[in-house]
RNA sequence: GGAGAGAUGGCCGAGUGGUCGAAGGCGCACCCCUGCUAAGGGUGUAAGGGUCAAAAGCCCUUCGAGGGUUCGAAUCCCUCUCUCUCCGCCA
C-alpha cells in the first residue's frame, strides 16, 4: 500500500512514478473518492460527537434526578442520523481501500527505465561459462538418463508441471537445500524458520498477493479459506504483521526452506519442459525486516548472500537490475540473479531480491518504534531467494555434466552426499 | 470431536451500564537524590483518523472480530476466530 499522506499531498508525483511502470494512476478518480470520504467522515464525526455529548447529558440529568425526556427525544433522532452517516462513510472507505490495495509500489529512483525485461541492466557477472568438448545435454535428458527425474509418472499422479525425483537425484536436491540453509544460518547470521504452508487471506494481503493476484495462487477447499504459500516470503514477512517491533530487535534476518505452490496462471506454454516452471517447487527464502534507513544497504547484503550460494557451488551467474516495467507489484527495487544454463545457452533467473520498502509493512501494519521520534513508523521489508532449489538442481546438472552422462558433485555439496564425487545411474 | 475458562495499551493486569481511553505494575524517556557490586523518589508515556499552512487545541474511532440490545456498552445478548485446561483421537 502506498503512503496515503503522500498520495494526498502530491498525487501527481506518485502518478509520475507509477507511470514508469506503465501503470496509470487515475488521479481524478482518486480525488473524487478522497473528497467524498472527507465530507462523509466530517459529517459522521460531527453527528457522533453530538450523540456522545447528548448521551452524557442524559446520564448527568438522571444522576441529579432531573427530567431527561427532551434529551432522550433528541437522542433517538441522532441515532437515526448516525446510522445513515455511518453507512455513507463505510461505503466510501470500502471503495477507497479496494482502490488503494490495487496500486503497485512506487519505484526507487535508481531503477532503470524500460517497459519490459529487454531493458533490464546487467550489474555484474561472476564466473565463466564452461567450455564443453561435447554437446551439453539439458537437465531433463540428464535426469532421465540418471533414472532419477520422472515427469511422466508425476503427470499421472498429479498432472502437468509436477515432477518426481528418485535416488541420488532426490538426495542432491535435498543436499542443495541443506547446504543453503547451513550457509545462511552459519555464515550469514540468519535465523532459521519453520513456517505454515497454508495461510489465510489477510496474510496474503499483507505481502501483496491478494487481492490482485489470486489467480496465481492455489486455494484449498476448506472452511478456513486457506491458500498454499507461493513463497516463504509470505509467512516469514507476516511474522511482524500487526505489531510494533522494538528497535533493538532490528534488523531481523530470517531464512526458511519451504515448498512453494504457484498456479502459473499466466504462463501457459512457457517453460513447459523440465523443472524450470512447476506448480510445486522448493525454495530457500531470505527475508530482512529492517529500519527504513538501512533497507538499501540490506538489499545489497541480501543479494550478496544469495550470490554466495552460487559462488560456493561454482556456478557462473550474473546480477541484473530489473527495469521499471519489470519490477514486481510490491517491490521498489529488484535485482535478479541469473545462473548460466549451458543447454539453453543463456542465463536464467534463479533468485529475485527485492526491497519492498514500507509497501508490505503498511498493508501488514508492521511498525517499529523510532527512538528519535518515539513514534511507531512502518518497517521496511525485503525478500530474496537464496536460492530456488529446483532451479539450482537444474544448474548443477547442466554445468557439472560429463560426456558419459554422469554428474560431478560440486565440492560444496559432497559432505551432504556422503562424500560422493560423482553421480552415475545408481537406481 | 466433546466440556469448561479466557482474549483489555509495548508487556502484565484491574475494571459487570454513564464522569473509563481505561486503576496498578513492568518497560521506556526525562528530572531529582544518593554515591559504587547499584538503589530510591518525581514527572511523562496507546494507536489510527479528521480539522489546521503547521503546531497547539478540539473532534471521531479502537478494550480479539463482526452483529445486536440501549439515549449511552470494555461491561448485557448472539455469531465467529484464537488461546488455555480436561476428555477423546492421533504423527
Amino acid at each position: 500500500m502506498l503512503d496515503a499522506k503522500q498520495l494526498r499531498a502530491d498525487p501527481a508525483a506518485v502518478a509520475a512514478n507509477l507511470a514508469r511502470r506503465g501503470f496509470t494512476l487515475d488521479v481524478g478518480a482518486y480525488n473524487v473518492l478522497e473528497e467524498r470520504r472527507k465530507v462523509a467522515q466530517i459529517e459522521s464525526d460531527r453527528v457522533r460527537a453530538e450523540r456522545n455529548a447528548n448521551a452524557k447529558a442524559v446520564g448527568m440529568a438522571k444522576g441529579k434526578g432531573e427530567d431527561a425526556s427532551a434529551l432522550l427525544a433528541r437522542a433517538e433522532e441522532l441515532t437515526k442520523t448516525l446510522a445513515s452517516s455511518d453507512a455513507a462513510i463505510a461505503q466510501v472507505q470500502q471503495e477507497l481501500d479496494a482502490w488503494q490495495l490495487g496500486l503497485p509500489n512506487t519505484l526507487h529512483e535508481s531503477v532503470p527505465e524500460g517497459r519490459d525485461e529487454s531493458a533490464n541492466v546487467e550489474i555484474r557477472k561472476h564466473g565463466e561459462p564452461r567450455r564443453f568438448d561435447f554437446t551439453p545435454k539439458d537437465h531433463v535428458e540428464l535426469g532421465e538418463k540418471l533414472g532419477g527425474l520422472d515427469f511422466e509418472t508425476a503427470a499421472k499422479i498429479s498432472g502437468a508441471r509436477f515432477s518426481i525425483m528418485r535416488g541420488s537425484l532426490a538426495r542432491l536436491h535435498r543436499a542443495l537445500a541443506q547446504f543453503m540453509l547451513d550457509l545462511h544460518t552459519r555464515e550469514h547470521g540468519y535465523t532459521e524458520l519453520y513456517v505454515p504452508y497454508l495461510v489465510n487471506a489477510s496474510t496474503l494481503q499483507g505481502t501483496g498477493q491478494l487481492p490482485k493476484f489470486e489467480a496465481d495462487l492455489f486455494r484449498v477447499h476448506s472452511e478456513q479459506g486457506f491458500y498454499l504459500i507461493p513463497t516463504a516470503e509470505v509467512p516469514a514477512t507476516n511474522l511482524v504483521r500487526d505489531s510494533i517491533v522494538d528497535a533493538r530487535q532490528l534488523p531481523m534476518k530470517l531464512v526458511a526452506h519451504t515448498p512453494c505452490f504457484r498456479s502459473e496462471a499466466g504462463a501457459a506454454g512457457k517453460d513447459t519442459r523440465g523443472l524450470i516452471r512447476q506448480h510445486q517447487f522448493e525454495k530457500v527464502e531470505l527475508v530482512h525486516i529492517v529500519k527504513p534507513a538501512d533497507s538499501y544497504a540490506a538489499l545489497e547484503e541480501l543479494t550478496g548472500h544469495a550470490e554466495k550460494v552460487l559462488q560456493k557451488l561454482e556456478l557462473p551467474y550474473r546480477v541484473i537490475a530489473l527495469c521499471a516495467g519489470d519490477v514486481g507489484f510490491a517491490s521498489a527495487k529488484t535485482y535478479d540473479i541469473e545462473v548460466w544454463l549451458p543447454a539453453q545457452n543463456k542465463y536464467r533467473e534463479i533468485s529475485s531480491c527485492s526491497n519492498c520498502e514500507a509497501f508490505q509493512a503498511r498493508r501488514m501494519q508492521a511498525r517499529w518504534r523510532n527512538p528519535e521520534t518515539g513514534k511507531p513508523e512502518p518497517l521496511h521489508t525485503l525478500n530474496g531467494s537464496g536460492v530456488a532449489v529446483g532451479r539450482a538442481l537444474v544448474a548443477v546438472l547442466e554445468n557439472y555434466q560429463n560426456g558419459d552422462g554422469t554428474i560431478t558433485v560440486p565440492s560444496a555439496l559432497r559432505s551432504y552426499m556422503g562424500g560422493a564425487e560423482k553421480l552415475g545411474s545408481d537406481h
